[in-house]
DNA sequence: TTAACTGCAAAGAATTTGCATCGTG
DNA sequence: CACGATGCAAATTCTTTGCAGTTAA
């Protein structure tokens, strides 16, 4: 595939792992790949079966040696919704859109959502804590979604 | 102990329990104790550590029930830190502060904060998402503490 | 006396590691 | 050719469950 029909976080991706001496593989590609066109937190679990049912299976531990690679350099980060599995989603550059998570504890879906007042509040309150730098932010709010709740 | 010496806290908690048919118990007890006592999140783990370093063991398989039982009725909540284990604490009524949580990456410390205006805009942002009930919210500020930054 | 509470040991489930092999640079 | 990438299986670690004895109501 060319640079030019790749998609550009699995791009800039490799850019960043090459830089960081790291040699491409198939396995770790499908993974990029799975996680540029996912728009929310997956499950190493989910990220296995998808994969698997893509005819492109890659071993679990390979999955996981992969999140924590991609983490490492800031390309992936971790989501904890309160359930049992941990989740990964792909970090968004300063001009994507940054979302938080919502959480229905009655059927478990998880879905994203965005709001920029509570963006402004998040940055204002970083300065004033007793952090020297704060890195990143996680919000996830927890409910009943409207089809639990009818 | 009398209720007059008694944590309110935990004499709240009994009470709850009792209404629910649940009996007293030592080692319940001691959790609630413990629990009412610490300003922030602790994991199951430091739970069963600082309890037998208090010569007042609780098993870990007591501790996991017991806290289950609590959060179940709302007496304590869970808090993710990003962290490998899940941490628990008490649920502050409505005229306590309700906090949220720093995290220190490179050492691992866990402080708690609060932020008016943050929790404003939660609220507002709460009545905006396409959940039909928000029952609760998480937030956690991921960053180096000052010790480890400098 | 009944049903809840607990501890201990075994079981489960998610994640990590060891090791041999394959593939990229 | 050297070192990273990957799969498989075993090992870890946190958490849950089964069971028997203890205790509150």
């Amino acid at each position: 595939m060319s640079d030019t029909t790749m998609d550009p976080w699995v791009a800039q991706a490799e850019r960043t792992l090459a830089g960081a001496g790291r040699k491409r593989g198939g396995a770790r590609r499908a993974v990029l790949e799975l996680l540029a066109a996912e728009s929310c937190a997956l499950t190493a679990v989910q990220i296995e079966d998808t994969l698997r049912s893509q005819r492109r299976a890659v071993s679990r531990a390979s999955i996981y040696r992969i999140l924590e690679e991609l983490e490492r350099v800031q390309l992936v980060q971790r989501v904890e919704t309160g359930q049992a599995m941990v989740r990964y989603e792909r970090v968004r550059g300063d001009s994507e859109e940054h979302h938080h998570h919502l959480v229905c504890d009655s059927c478990g879906v998880v879905m994203p959502f965005s709001d920029p007042a509570l963006e402004r509040a998040i940055a204002k309150v970083s300065e004033r804590v007793p952090l020297a730098v704060v890195s990143e932010h996680e919000i996830v709010l927890h409910g009943a979604c409207r089809q639990c709740a009818a």
